[in-house]
DNA sequence: GCCAATAAGTACGCATGCGTACTAAAATAG
DNA sequence: CTATTTTAGTACGCATGCGTACTTATTGGC
């Protein structure tokens, strides 16, 4: 077909790529007008129904590296939008939940975040999107350190 | 299933990303000893096989924006991997080709990132992998501005 | 109980993502 | 042909991704 053989491996490493970064771009877009990026949303909507959950837990949810889930978590308590507090069972970590403040702002969110995940949703017809699902946690699985 | 509708529905998203991160951090750690990024080298590849193209190109290549690719080619050029000139038909564009130099560490770097992508595409088989494609470049579009 | 190995989290630095605002050149309307 | 609009690319600033090196607390082997 094509004439680059290595063009053509790297398809869908690339469409991957694409597909996220654009995907992303526009639900910063979609979430500016609340005050939050589309990564602290994140975060903020894995913290719903949850009642108290360490940073760890937020990593592993996230797949954002420690580092990042540390700055992040910082960025939203001096927003006021989450506590932290440290474990009482583990004097390492942390324990972190919506403030109301959070919460109120995860619940006039909810409507936006939900249109950004349908439309992504309506694109693949449902048995095929439970294929791109697991597709996709596998290739997290796989190469997960 | 869950007590949580919105989390099923962000299940998608979450897995986009999640797959994206942990991919990329594994190919950037695999293409540290050749001392390029795995975003570098998403350019350079790109660059193989093109006797010469625009930033613009490059920007609906991989699906970055013109600022960071005009980053990133500037700094693939300060490495001497890639020049950039005048284009002569468009004297606001610039024109984007691999040196020799660059041409050999993508030559050096194939076997490397071609098992990464291997490796990815042996995680799902053929026909369903050629659906994953197609989701993947279908949310692109639905999504790209 | 003690000590080495692990694990949670942080500080720092650099690369990337990208919005906004800009320059200069090309395309288009009239 | 001129004026407006569009387009290619850049400068700047801030948020994120993440490797490395570190601190402090927990765990596991003995």
């Amino acid at each position: 077909m094509t004439e680059n053989s290595l063009a053509e491996e790297a398809q869908l490493t690339l469409a991957l790529r694409k597909a996220y970064l654009t995907f992303h771009r526009r639900a910063n877009a979609a979430l500016l007008s609340y005050g939050v990026t589309a990564d602290q949303y994140v975060v903020l909507s894995l913290l719903r129904s949850q009642k108290g959950v360490t940073q760890k837990w937020v990593v592993d949810q996230t797949g954002s590296d420690p580092n990042t889930v540390s700055r992040l978590v910082s960025t939203l308590e001096s927003k006021q939008l989450l506590s932290r507090q440290r474990d009482p069972d583990d004097g390492r970590a942390y324990v972190v939940k919506l403030t109301s403040k959070g919460s109120s702002l995860v619940r006039k969110t909810a409507e936006t975040a939900k249109q950004m995940q349908t439309r992504l949703e309506n694109l693949i017809p449902k048995p095929e999107r439970n294929k791109l699902l697991k597709a996709l946690q596998q290739i997290e699985q796989e190469f997960r350190t």
